[in-house]
RNA sequence: CGGUGAGUGGCGCAGCUUGGUAGCGCACCUGGUUUGGGUCCAGGGGGUCGUAGGUUCGAAUCCUAUCUCACCGACCA
């Protein structure tokens, strides 16, 4: 591709919206361009990354055992009823009419239609497992589109869903499945983790998060620095701090005048926050006979909301007290209350329950215990992991300690087990003759947040820094002077019809540019390596090729330049 | 959905308080100059000032309504 014939489309100044790094580099680099809030038109170069993306996820897919289907954006919304996320899923459903006035759905996923398509084509047993996926653009309609391309409403993704007999088949393919994740991020040349994700709400179901770690990502991981766990915070489990033991001391009654947060006590008693516990209160479960339930942690955690929705006693969505009411009940407010005495419900974090002769409110005002015990002080309550891990604490797996790292979740494997065969009664006969619902699993690649997140791992000052795996052009061929200089403009035009004869991605600026702006512009796209054609090294029958990532440049033999190019990685 | 801020040429912005012929930088076009890291000079084209209504002799500027966008939060995965 000559630059001359092409859309080069790149722009000195960042426009003011682009917050990530990302974004602004797609936009400088004329990758992409808003239409509007969340969409976004792909110009060539950013096209030919994603299309490298793509070709990557569907090898490895092919490989896997995958079979690719394409199936319609626009989908009946009798389909999302029959599978009860017509009311589920949210104004994040964006619904549409057609002429008739039935109801239709952007697919922002494909379950329903391809449990439709399954439910009518497959009978047999003998016909599984089964495993079929597609590369296509999906809508959703984000509350708040944000970070460019990395949180749009319109999205290219992968999703490929799996059929089986049992769950044993469901878990062959979700783990070759899983490794086929590993090798496209791998092979893109991404620094990534696998990570155990929520399981909870379709009960016993298995689920990854593939995250791409960057200081971007919207996500909190906890990894183990010694062995492969790694989790999402959300849902890492965090283990008890030590042995729960009997305290010593005296359990005494304190005056603490306005000292309402952990802090102000721990530095009125002149103690460690380790040795508080804090109480938090929340509305209890509709079906409990209590209106509130109290949450203890140690003082210096926090807690994690999503472990405690998950509890049968609290109330999900999870909902804090509020303070007037916690008054009424319990006679004092937020700064005092502690678990002595309640006479609501409690449920106390494994790690709160380790600390003996702790210091606690008092459920009066201005007034803390100390040398407070479990047992002896708190006859009644329940241990439950409801805090959110921190960097340091044990790894749950036994190995090694947790530390804390962003995360960009590109992709997400999921066991569905029979959520949607059942709602949608898809199943086939089995070898004795008699139907059976199908388990099924899915397995979703964000396609255009690669893109992104790529960015987001590799860049520097000058641009973008593509891995060779997914550079919109593998080389680019940068003459200098070539309008005036003959000898420059043969040599680099050969080198250019050589190199498009053996197949290689190549771009070369033929524009009447200065060089300075040219290389700006291959340093900012982000091309892997320039080959510079001047006559200051023509007389010496040499040509210099710079790799972008490391900036080392080469001299090279004019004669031994195509070989050279044809062996880079 | 709540809070904050912004809409002026393709991009980045000034002008608005105090109403009076719409400006700057980048980009673009022409000519010259320069040519191994975003040259320099001269000339030029392009804007219903988000939209609608109002006040006024006169509105980018004041008033009202409305739309859009961004950021923070909530929500979602």
């Amino acid at each position: 591709m000559r630059t001359s014939q092409y859309l080069l489309a790149t722009q000195k100044e960042t426009p003011a919206e682009a917050e990530v790094i990302s974004h602004q580099l797609m936009l400088r680099a004329g990758m992409v361009r808003k239409l509007a809030s969340g969409l976004y038109t792909w110009l060539p170069t950013g096209l030919r990354v994603l299309n490298k993306v793509a070709a990557i996820v569907r090898d490895e897919m092919n490989k896997a055992g995958a079979i690719e289907i394409s199936m319609p954006v626009v989908q009946p919304g009798d389909l999302w009823v029959e599978s009860g996320r017509w009311d589920d899923y949210g104004p994040e459903l964006l619904r549409i009419k057609d002429r008739h006035n039935r109801d239709f759905v952007l697919g922002p996923t494909h379950e329903e239609v391809v449990t439709s398509l399954v439910k009518n084509e497959i009978s047999s047993y003998k016909q599984l497992p089964l495993n079929l996926y597609q590369i296509q653009t999906k809508f959703r309609d984000e509350v708040r589109p944000r970070f460019g391309i990395m949180r749009s409403r319109e999205f290219i993704m992968k999703d490929a869903y799996s059929f089986h007999i049992d769950a044993q088949s469901l878990d062959q393919t979700y783990q070759r499945m899983h490794q086929a994740y590993c090798n496209v991020f791998e092979r893109i040349g991404l620094s990534y983790r696998p990570v155990i994700a929520d399981s909870g709400s379709i009960g016993g179901a298995v689920s990854h998060e593939f995250h791409v770690l960057a200081d971007s990502g919207e996500d909190d991981i906890a990894y183990s620095d010694a062995s492969d766990y790694a989790a999402n915070v959300e849902l890492a489990e965090a283990i008890a701090l030590g042995q729960v033991r009997a305290g010593s001391a005296q359990l005494t009654l304190v005056d603490t005048p306005g000292a309402k947060t952990i802090q102000a006590i721990a530095t009125l008693l002149k103690c460690d926050v380790k040795q508080t516990v804090k109480t938090l209160i929340v509305k209890a479960d509709e079906t409990s006979e209590h209106e509130f339930v109290a949450l203890v942690l140690r003082g210096d955690h926090s807690l994690n909301s999503i472990k405690v929705e998950k509890l049968a006693l609290i109330a999900s969505p999870l909902q804090m007290a509020d303070e007037a009411a916690v008054k009424a009940k319990l006679y004092c407010g937020f700064g005092s209350l502690g678990p002595v005495g309640l006479s609501i419900p409690v449920i106390v974090d494994r790690s709160a329950e380790t600390v003996a002769d702790f210091i606690c409110g008092a459920n009066t005002e201005a007034q803390h215990f100390t040398g407070a015990n479990w047992q002896r002080d708190v006859k009644t309550y329940v241990v439950e992991d409801i805090r959110d891990v921190v960097a340091g604490d044990p790894s749950p797996d036994g190995n090694g300690t947790l530390a804390i790292t962003k995360g960009i979740e590109v992709g997400h494997i999921f066991q569905l087990g029979d959520k949607y065969s059942k709602a949608m009664n898809c199943g086939v006969l089995t070898e004795t003759g008699k139907h059976d619902l199908l388990q099924m699993g899915c397995y979703g690649i964000g396609v255009t947040r690669i893109v992104a997140a790529a960015i987001e791992q590799h860049n520097d000052k000058f641009g973008i820094i593509w891995p060779q795996s997914i550079a919109p052009f593998s080389v680019v061929i940068i003459p200098m002077n070539m309008h005036k200089s003959a000898l420059v403009k043969e040599v680099a035009e050969k080198l250019y019809k050589d190199l498009c004869d053996v197949g290689v991605d190549v771009l070369f600026d033929d524009r009447k540019e200065r060089p300075g702006v040219m290389f700006n512009d291959m340093e900012l796209i982000g091309i892997p390596y320039s080959v510079v054609i001047g006559e200051r090294n023509l007389d010496n029958q040499q040509i210099e090729i710079k790799n972008r990532k490391s900036g080392e440049k080469t001299l090279l033999e004019v004669d031994n330049l195509l070989e050279y190019i044809k062996n880079l990685g």
